[in-house]
DNA sequence: GGCCCCGTCAACCGATCGGCTGATGCGCGA
DNA sequence: TCGCGCATCAGCCGATCGGTTGACGGGGCC
């Protein structure tokens, strides 16, 4: 129609591991114009892989990828090396442990799929410029999450709650863990204040609803 | 290209709550030619409510829709009427208790997002036609069902459940479904030999692994 | 050096859970 | 009508859990 553009498109690698998905979200961009897509990976070592071979200007990234790597250590690779492409997170949850580790991944921008199309493009570009780009839910909640930060859990106190989703009682999680029975008591102490619950039950049902587990 | 084709284009409702999601699915099913989508739902009351005013021959139905009526619901009203359009889902959970319900509600087909995108065409026409389409994945699970039915959790057992996930205790379960506590403990022994587990926190992560609840 | 967080452990206690046996009533289908 | 599955309840017991208090050492930070 017109003339030539004066930027050229953006280069994007689309890292997602449903296949439907992923050409649902080839279709869409195609008709963005202005975005070029450079190449798509369905698992997290083929987005590190590819990120580092086609150099792309920005990752389009899922977070959950099934098998392999998650979208969170594929997003860490890629952002690792210097003069790396900016990876914009686009995935379902909004969870607070999933943003964060998102974002402490090198996470340039952290976008919802119930986010609008044009959202999606107009993130893109601005990523591109390596402009950091949060949904409106995302955002809210990284400002929550500033003013009262969320009580985190230490690496071993998720130890501890991940053997105890898997219904273990105190002794054993204690033998699995090389550590007495009473330090995992005191652990499982700290852990209900931290979920805000006083059993073992809700404690999973919290980790499970958080996703603060794997 | 050619001449009119033989047969018209399949007239299709797409339903899915994340609109990057649907709008991909629409950009990608424009480019089959032979499916033509004559309206989309992000949730379930619209699902039901377009499938009734716009008549289309197929919907694709995701199961998880957020807020409101989940994708079995909506499947299960969109069917109910006599003349009511198949219901082809397409969801990323292979699990035995969302494909038994999927199906219990009249799903025609189950359709994995990991599926490739030349299986979906294929799907929705075959579910023009009524016939049933399963990814292979879902097919195994539908036979293994067969062979060695999974053993199913009561009504009452996923009352009780639920009340478990939320981290109550037993006298407060009872309370909550206005039964004894002898009674919550019975049922919760029943539980733990159909999940395959002796604690309450164990039965917690398989519910929630296999989407039990809710 | 002092401080604080983290992880470790001990001992105690009451409350709760898990497993068991056995029993009743109800609805449904053969 | 008989049998079966489901839901309901009782009582008992040992094992376990949840809460508490107190303590010790290491590592990072000022």
């Amino acid at each position: 129609m017109s003339t030539a553009p004066a930027t050229p498109p953006v280069r994007l690698l689309v890292c997602d591991d449903h296949a439907v998905v992923r050409a649902g979200l080839l279709a869409l961009l195609a008709s963005a114009g202005d975005i070029a897509v450079v190449g798509e990976a369905s698992d997290g070592e083929e987005a590190v892989e590819l990120a580092a071979r086609l150099a792309p200007q920005v990752v389009l990234m899922d977070l959950q990828l099934g098998e392999g790597i998650d979208g969170v250590e594929a997003t860490r690779r890629i952002t690792a090396v210097p003069g790396a492409p900016h990876v914009l997170v686009l995935t379902t949850y909004d969870t607070d442990a999933d943003i964060t580790r998102a974002i402490g991944a090198g996470a340039t921008g952290y976008l919802l799929k119930a986010e609008r199309p044009e959202e999606l493009f107009a993130a893109v570009h601005a990523a591109a410029r390596g402009r950091t780009v949060l949904s409106p839910p995302v955002a809210s909640r990284v400002m929550a999450q500033m003013r009262a930060p969320v009580p985190q859990l230490t690496e071993r106190e998720q130890e501890i709650l991940a053997q105890l989703a898997q219904g273990l009682g105190n002794r054993e999680i204690a033998r699995a863990l090389f550590i007495s029975e009473a330090t995992v008591k005191t652990h499982l102490g700290r852990i209900y204040d931290k979920l805000g619950v006083d059993t073992r039950a809700g404690a999973v049902a919290v980790a499970k609803e958080r996703r603060l587990l794997r």
